[in-house]
DNA sequence: CACGTCAATTGGATGA
DNA sequence: TCATCCAATTGACGTG
């Protein structure tokens, strides 16, 4: 699972809010995180509180400190004079209410440079493209979770299309062969009629072994042909 | 203001 | 147990 980094992630860069109130003993937290996370627990535990949820924490924190929206504005008016590279990696700091990062331009273009060459990353990819874009690593995983995604669902509308075209035609291929196989049974029917009728007045002729018509005296010889019918479909609605 | 987009979150599955 | 992935969902933001 990768919540504890998440969670680490997500309420790290916390050092504005931190420094806004939260004095929370960060640096107790471990020494060795760059961005020292901001617990929930404290929030939670200064109150008495058991939940371990994000949302409910977040909502908690916000609850228990109204006056962070001020400085999370301040923070992303701040964050927006920043250079566009320098913005994002600034979106958390205040650890608060969840704020729509827009990646730049810049940094989309290379995530998607990124991903067309590797549509998913191995943990030093991440890392070092999370330090080009100078964004966290967990972005750069979450871009590319999102883009995976969105490629997927792009997919699945083609494949949705060319099933559909593929049903028409099997539909159409249907119908095509019931008409054939009517057609078929209607001459099938026409042609035992016509052989009962034809054998009814014929008859051997002694001398040359051959069906000849009864009232015909030329010896018309009957060719013993395909039934009529045969070549009317010469090709199958298959082919 | 409804709606679409997309970054972010959540929770479950899976493999090492 | 941990890292990673995915599906579903949330929520912020831009736009018509």
């Amino acid at each position: 699972m990768d919540k504890g980094i998440e969670k680490e992630e997500e309420e790290g860069g916390g050092g504005e809010v931190c420094d806004i109130g939260l004095g929370l003993g960060l640096s107790n937290y471990k020494e060795s995180i760059v961005e020292p996370s901001l617990t929930l627990g404290l929030c939670v535990d200064a109150f008495g509180l058991e939940s371990k949820g994000k949302q409910t924490s977040l909502s908690q924190w916000k609850h228990c400190f109204g006056a962070k929206r001020n400085t999370e504005i301040q923070t992303d008016e701040a964050a927006t004079a920043k250079a566009s590279f320098g913005r994002a990696s600034d979106e958390e700091e205040d650890g608060g209410a969840r704020k729509k990062l827009r990646l730049t331009k810049e940094q989309s273009s290379l995530l998607e440079k990124s991903f067309k060459e590797h549509p998913s990353l191995n943990p030093k990819q991440k890392q070092a493209l999370a330090k080009h874009l100078n964004l966290r690593p967990r972005q750069v995983e979450v871009w590319f979770q999102n883009r995976r995604a969105r490629t997927k669902f792009k997919q699945t509308e083609v494949d949705l299309v060319f099933l559909k075209k593929w049903f028409e035609t099997l539909t159409d291929e249907n119908l095509k062969l019931r008409k054939e196989l009517q057609e078929l049974k209607r001459y099938k029917f026409q042609s035992s009629v016509n052989t009962k009728i034809a054998t009814s007045t014929l008859s051997m002729c002694p001398k040359c072994q051959r069906m000849t018509g009864n009232d015909d005296g030329d010896h018309a010889v009957l060719q013993s042909s395909k039934p009529f019918f045969f070549d009317h479909f010469p090709y199958s609605a298959t082919c």
